[in-house]
DNA sequence: TTATATTTTCAAAAAATTTTGAAAGTTTAA
DNA sequence: TTAAACTTTCAAAATTTTTTGAAAATATAA
């Protein structure tokens, strides 16, 4: 496989797996392209390389700022902005974790918590309401401590944990 | 909180997750309606209590069966068909995360396998672009034998590892 | 069998999301 | 200062995704 056929067919894999994933094409093939990236790209090197327009690579651009895991480089003697991405993978996931608990977990804790305070306790209906929104509320709690440990732990670790012998 | 109004705020805000996450309003607020169902739904049930057209619902449902989580239950007297989801919270996400692993990192981990097959490997580019698709795969598979093993786990051993001391 | 109930399909419509591109805003060099 | 380089914004257009609803298909009862 030529390089120049290898660099699409993974831009375009990884912008689809964006899509199943909540994360828009431009985004996640911006991200990916600064993956492979040897150099910082600027925005019109990313234009160019995605054919996407200016508002488009910009917006996107910093939305992957926003998340952490791009970042803006300055060039000596150059007047624009150059971008690069986080390239350590272990970081990246860390980074994407965090962000995605606090973005979303976070807020589903605090919804579960409001409802857990429904009146009516009598009913069919509000006893299984209150039931299953407990019990998602606890295993809520469990994957958000899984997520800190995550986000804190050295990568050999965590991953030893599921290659080694179960005690 | 009234039940009605908490009932409302959960179907939402897991239609709002469910978005977040790839996964169509509809069908995640199918979802969240059948859990918190004390009894199995019909096609008609679910299209009158979140006002959705018949095909929407069908199409969802049947969705929802397709990823394991909705089941068919047939009622004695009854001609049509009625529904219920998986209740017990752990084996939702065994199930989901089953499903994502098998229809999207199995296939990302089989481009990179590909990719990593590149001719060119004397320029910058492609030294760069190999050791960054080899990593991700590194890690690909990593994460997928943490996959099988949480989808395999017992729900206390799994998060018992992260609330234990590190040994 | 026939009629009725129920489910499925899918083209068209609606809605939501993404992208464009040009104008406005900002920064920098001279 | 001024002007050129560069970045940001955002309304409109394009695209993608979701939803609708009615017709077709299927299943069940009589």
């Amino acid at each position: 496989m030529k390089l120049q056929e290898a660099k699409e067919q993974f831009i375009q894999a990884w912008g689809a797996l964006g899509t199943s994933w909540g994360i828009n094409k431009a985004m996640a093939q911006i991200q990916a392209l600064l993956l492979i990236a040897p150099e910082p790209m600027s925005t019109e090197d990313i234009m160019e390389e995605l054919n996407i327009s200016r508002g488009n690579a910009n917006m996107n651009i910093r939305a992957l700022i926003d998340w952490g895991i791009v970042h803006k480089v300055y060039k000596a003697g150059e007047r624009k902005d150059f971008f690069t991405s986080e390239k350590d993978i272990w970081e990246l996931a860390r980074q994407v974790a965090g962000e995605r608990k606090r973005r979303e977990l976070d807020p589903v804790l605090k919804m579960l918590d409001q409802v857990a305070r429904v009146e009516d306790s009598q009913s069919k209906e509000a006893k299984e309401f209150k039931k299953v929104t407990k019990e998602i509320e606890k295993f809520g709690h469990k994957a958000a401590t899984t997520l800190d440990m995550f986000v804190k732990a050295d990568q050999h670790w965590f991953f030893g944990l599921f290659t080694r012998k179960r005690v």
